[in-house]
DNA sequence: TCCTTAGTTCAAAACTTATTGAACAATTGT
DNA sequence: ACAATTGTTCAATAAGTTTTGAACTAAGGA
């Protein structure tokens, strides 16, 4: 089972920039930002919102193309879409998160650190 | 007489980027910086949309920081305020309007060339 | 003064987005 | 099989945005 996705060339610049001038999933995307690299699901954003507000708001990011979701078990792993961003609109995504960075410090998100067992 | 601006300090991320996120004002956005330099008033956008729908829309524009106006008779010039958005969110402004020149072509916006008397 | 030009303001309508809780589906562990 | 975990969907509501026309203000020119 997968998830929707835009392909490349069906991301659209207004769009992109209005699902990313939404307080809430900026902070969903500077979060997958600091953790480039890390897959995420949805319950590491929890502090942002709740469960079902989460759902709604990554489904935009999803569908605008700003991140992509991999379905693993009963979770969806999270990623930013940076190599198409950044092909499609070179910089755009960096300025964003840098000054994401400046504009608001990073909430106390996430505190569920992956345990090793002892 | 003047209009109300915010400082450059007051200007908000995710409020630039909404801001942004409207074919219509980004499309006045890229026309500004093709144009940038020459100070436009609101009936060169025409094009783009109503008197009063412009109005709105510019008014957004300008309380979001992104455009700043002066009062010159009964015009107002528009211009971008590129000095503060690249010293508040470098590079940010730059690739949106990269972006925006990719994405759609220039509308046939303008044609009041300035006339020179005869 | 009167008319035109440039743009704003107001109120209404139409539309879109965000948020919530309850119910649901699918997977995983016991 | 049962329960817990993870996340979605649905319907409702609340809230905000866009668009419109009519009425308005202010400046400039005849």
């Amino acid at each position: 089972m997968t998830l929707p996705h835009p392909t490349a060339d069906q991301i659209s610049l207004p769009n992109v920039l209005a699902v990313l001038g939404d307080p809430t999933r900026l902070a969903i995307v500077r979060y997958l930002a600091s953790k480039e690299g890390v897959p995420l699901n949805c319950s590491q954003f929890l502090d942002l919102g709740s469960k079902t507000n989460l759902s709604y708001h990554l489904a935009k990011l999803r569908e605008a193309g700003v991140t992509r979701a991999e379905v693993v078990g009963t979770s969806r792993l999270i990623t930013l879409r940076r190599d198409d961003l950044d092909a499609r609109f070179p910089g755009l995504l960096d300025s964003v998160i840098a000054a994401a960075v400046d504009d608001t410090a990073l909430p106390a998100v996430g505190g569920h650190e992956v345990e090793m067992p002892a």
